[in-house]
RNA sequence: GGGCGAUUAGCUCAGUUGGUUAGAGCGUCUGCCUUACACGCAGAAUGUCGCAGGUUCGAGUCCUGCAUCGCCCACCA
């Protein structure tokens, strides 16, 4: 017997665990339905699941759970990130403020540092295991990976030592995003632009008047550009040289030329600072000027070109610069009110300032790439290809629309830094000794080499993802085999790469999902997946984003699994998720899900458990023909299989919150609501043939129902699967099934034949009803006893099948229907219109005043008639018969039909009164 | 500055290639513990579809402009 509640909290662990036992997440190895594999975008080693994650987890199980059902070689492959930078910092600060360890590098070292960071992780990776695990992600944990994992290191050193030796790895003076906070640089699409109010100061530079809102890193300036069009400054030359006096004394300046200047912008003239700008560096790099000098250290204070400022903080030094700079009679003026953005770090959010360093970069410009597309004989660069893969469809973005924004971002894309000052991370396999370099897969041999101490930016590992996981751990440990031959002999990259869907959230599309596509088509020649699926980000109600700052309205999905169960949670975050969009959750919507949930679980109870299990060992049922079922049964199971379709097609089109919906419509609305209600009276019946083939109907309309929902909500459709069993021993042999439900097929219901017909006159018999309960709750407060309702006038095959369903609509709308031929004792009539049908119903109720009745007839009649005059004028318009589908021309001419019906109908009516 | 998206019931959102009287959930109101479910059942009320034009027999849907909100990108020092 089943529990009355179905209570998530109680079942799902012990649910997973079967799961796990039953080893269902791995694949099947039956490839006759084809292969589908999804690469888990890997959660950040450190931290907590939140939505962002459970969004991801839910939409991705989902897929993963409908390829299954579908029969696929179904691979979701799990992991984790090592997450450099927030990882280092978090475990940096955690030592300082935990053990007093005022600067734990200098202390400790490189070597314990690290230690203390693998064993957080350690330990913080089990964590989010056991919560990706709550959130019922059937992943396979046999082949879960992990990007510092020795397997995917050397595949991280193979790639970069290629790159090297392809010359698309180089390493060069660069200006770089230095973040003197976390004393590393953080490559551009780590920046984050924050609006800031400041000073904007004008200074006499020779001749000229420039502007600057950064006086601090003017010590060094040389060169003032202005446009080239300018009139103002017509009669000076490019290159020409004059004096000037400066904040530390006189220096000798020169004039340039150059059109990135604005002539509207201040005064249209200014100086610059390559060291410190990255405008001003690139247009040093045109002119082929000297780089400057650094005038700000990498803590964030001054140099010693400062002069007496030396050692001082930007922010301290700048007003005593510009009051220096006004007692040496510079200062022109100072606009107080100029708004301006400044970079900071998107994790540290500390202020970056831009510095020139010698970095270790991609090329992503050189003509090099050896891709095998549609562009055979070609060189492309990387960015070329990076086009190339999107714009011939290789690769396909949901939503459309985020194409654009690719090709934006690609169009702009510099080269990429790739080297990070910080520990924690691949260490960069480039050693030295003297001037000899030495770049390898593993340290060369000999005495006193030292290996480049910055690590690799996170990305470059993670761009590695969807093959560097796939590649046979046992194999890469042989130093012998090369990576083409640990990619050509890891069964698990030859039959899941490329990976069918990349799900991510949008947010990363340039971190990520654009890098792993630059790097999978240079080292490996494959696209990494076919499809990009973008979803949003989960918001409060009112739209903001969920923050950790504010944790009263954000949400924590652990508390939401243990409150509701984790699938009341997933149908939460998927109905209403469109790729690309925004989702705004909130506690109600998920309760409403768990009451969904709940109410499967009560359908369930009522099939499986309604009639004792004598009543079913007695039972022995061939499975009925076509023809045997009765009209409403005919019409449940046409609707499941039209619903089926239906969902099997959105799903196809990564329509998933669609799919759910109508799935949630069908089981509440359909089967609960009407399907159930009506075969209650089946139930009823003293013919143990009726009761069994009602009964039958049911489990195969659940069972099938389960099935279509188990991607969505796996616990609860498992729990229920389960209690199936013993019943299905009765019933015949094609429903039995595989003792998980996981692991079943899908498959189709055979010899079901939907019909518009019927579906027609079964929408017509609920309209019926529904109006039919709306009067009697009218009359409910006057009428006694029971109200008789005759079927007056209708429309002949439908009137058939109406009074054929006579005992089902007494009974669900809980009238006595008798006989047209009955008398009935008072003549208050009502009209219904049901689709195609119009009845008259009559009650014997107290008769109405005969007046009032009229009046109400009359304004429905004029009504009536316009609506006629409107569809006659349609109808006979050209263009409409013209340019409408024939289905439209058809309802049109029906409704008219009607409406003429109606109203010859209304008009004897007001005769009679 | 450039680009993208949104604007439909009190709230959160659907609305397929233009086509019957614009839908759902939550909330509200009314009546029900009808032996699957009160995490429920039945019923009701609520909409100048952001504004202004245009195309069309017909526009929530297509076009133009405007407004408001949100996001992304960008080198105005």
């Amino acid at each position: 017997m089943m529990d009355k509640a179905y209570v998530a909290g109680q079942v799902e662990s012990d649910i997973y665990r079967r799961w796990e036992e039953a080893k269902a997440f791995s694949p099947s190895g039956d490839t006759t339905a084809g292969s589908f594999c999804i690469s888990m975008p890997p959660p950040n080693a450190t931290g907590q699941l939140h939505l962002g994650h459970a969004v991801m987890l839910a939409i991705e199980d989902i897929m993963t759970r409908y390829a299954r059902l579908k029969g696929k070689n179904t691979l979701w492959l799990p992991g984790t990130d090592h997450a450099a930078i927030a990882t280092e910092t978090l475990v940096i600060r955690n030592l300082q403020k935990n053990e007093k360890i005022a600067d734990p590098r200098q202390t400790l070292g490189r070597e314990k540092v690290l230690e203390r960071i693998v064993d957080y992780i350690e330990h913080s990776r089990a964590t989010i295991r056991e919560q990706v695990r709550q959130m019922g992600s059937s992943c396979d944990w046999s082949r879960e990976s992990y990007t510092m994992q020795d397997s995917l290191s050397r595949v991280v050193r193979e790639v970069f030592v290629k790159m090297y030796r392809d010359g698309l790895i180089y390493r060069g003076p660069r200006l770089v995003n230095w973040d003197p906070k976390m004393q590393t640089t953080v490559s551009d699409d780590e920046l984050e632009h924050v609006e800031e109010k400041a000073k904007f100061y004008y200074f006499k530079f020779g001749p000229f008047t420039i502007g600057t809102a950064r006086p601090e890193t003017k010590f060094g300036d040389k060169y003032v550009v202005v446009h080239p069009d300018d009139a103002r400054y017509a009669q000076y030359q490019h290159g020409q040289t004059f004096a000037v006096e400066w904040i530390n004394g006189p220096i000798v300046a020169t004039l340039l030329k150059d059109a990135a200047v604005d002539p509207e912008f201040g005064t249209g003239a200014m100086t610059i600072t390559p060291w410190h700008d990255a405008v001003d560096f690139e247009m040093a790099e045109r002119h082929q000027l000297d780089r400057g000098q650094q005038v700000i250290g990498y803590d964030g204070k001054l140099l010693a070109l400062a002069g007496e400022f030396v050692g001082m903080d930007i922010q301290a030094a700048r007003p005593l610069i510009v009051e220096k700079l006004q007692a040496k009679g510079l200062l022109v003026k100072v606009d107080d009110h100029y708004l301006h953005k400044v970079a900071v770090s998107y994790r540290g959010k500390g202020m970056i300032e831009p510095q020139i360093r010698e970095q270790w970069f991609i090329a992503v410009n050189k003509p090099v790439s050896t891709w095998q597309g549609k562009w055979t004989g070609q060189s492309l660069s990387l960015k070329q290809v990076l086009q190339q893969v999107v714009r011939e469809g290789d690769i396909r973005i949901l939503p459309k629309r985020f194409d654009k924004t690719y090709f934006h971002w690609i169009d702009n894309l510099r080269d990429w830094c790739i080297s990070r000052q910080i520990w924690w991370g691949h260490r960069i396999p480039v050693w030295t000794r003297g001037s000899e370099v030495f770049v390898g897969v593993n340290a060369p041999a000999g005495e006193a080499w030292l290996q480049d101490p910055d690590t690799l930016d996170t990305w470059f590992s993670s761009a590695l993802w969807t093959w560097s996981t796939l590649i046979d751990p046992a194999l890469a440990a042989d130093p012998a085999l090369s990576l083409t031959d640990l990619l050509q002999r890891s069964p698990d990259f030859q039959t899941f790469h490329p990976t069918t869907v990349m799900e991510t959230g949008y947010d990363i599309l340039f971190f990520w999902v654009a890098r792993m596509i630059l790097m999978t088509t240079y080292n490996v020649g494959q696209i990494p997946f076919e499809t990009v699926y973008l979803h949003g980000l989960v918001r409060t109600r009112d739209g903001k984003k969920m923050s950790k700052s504010s944790p009263e309205t954000s949400i924590d999905p652990l508390d939401m699994i243990q409150k509701y169960g984790a699938d009341a949670l997933r149908l939460a975050l998927v109905v209403g998720q469109t790729p690309g969009n925004d989702t705004k959750l909130y506690e109600e919507k998920i309760a409403g899900y768990r009451n969904f949930c709940n109410k499967l679980w009560n359908a369930s109870r009522f099939v499986l458990d309604s009639k004792p299990d004598a009543f079913y060992a007695g039972l022995k049922l061939v499975q009925p023909e076509w023809k045997d079922f009765t009209p409403l049964q005919q019409w449940i199971l046409g609707e499941l299989a039209q619903v089926q379709k239906k969902v099997e097609k959105r799903l196809e089109a990564s329509k998933i919150g669609d799919a759910a919906q109508l799935l949630y419509d069908f089981v509440w609305g359909d089967f609960c609501d009407w399907f159930i209600e009506f075969t209650k009276q089946d139930l009823r019946s003293a013919d143990p043939v009726v009761v069994a083939r009602a009964q039958y109907v049911l489990m195969v309309t659940l069972a099938q129902s389960l099935k279509l929902l188990h991607p969505f909500v796996p616990f609860v459709t498992e729990a229920i699967w389960e209690h199936f069993g013993h019943r299905l021993q009765t019933m015949p042999t094609d429903l039995v099934h595989s003792p998980l439900l996981i692991t079943a097929k899908l498959g189709s219901l055979p010899d079901i034949k939907t019909s518009t017909k019927l579906q027609q006159k079964v929408s017509a018999l609920q309209m019926i009803i529904s109006q039919l309960r709306e009067k009697k709750q009218q009359l409910g407060a006057t009428a006694k006893g029971q109200i008789y309702v005759k079927v007056v006038e209708v429309e002949a095959v439908l009137g058939e099948f109406l009074l054929s369903q006579a005992a089902y609509l007494s009974a669900l709308a809980g009238v006595l229907l008798v006989a047209a031929e009955a008398k009935v004792e008072t003549n208050r009539a009502i009209k219904i219109s049901a689709g195609t049908v119009v009845l008259e119903l009559l009650f014997n109720e107290e008769s109405a005043d005969a007046g009032q009745q009229k009046q109400k007839l009359q304004a429905e009649l004029t009504e009536v008639e316009q609506r006629r005059v409107h569809s006659e004028q349609l109808l006979g318009n050209v263009n409409f018969t013209g340019r409408a589908p024939e289905a439209v021309v058809a309802a049109e001419q029906a409704k008219l039909e009607q409406l003429q019906q109606l109203q010859m109908l209304l008009q004897e009516q007001i005769k009679k009164l």
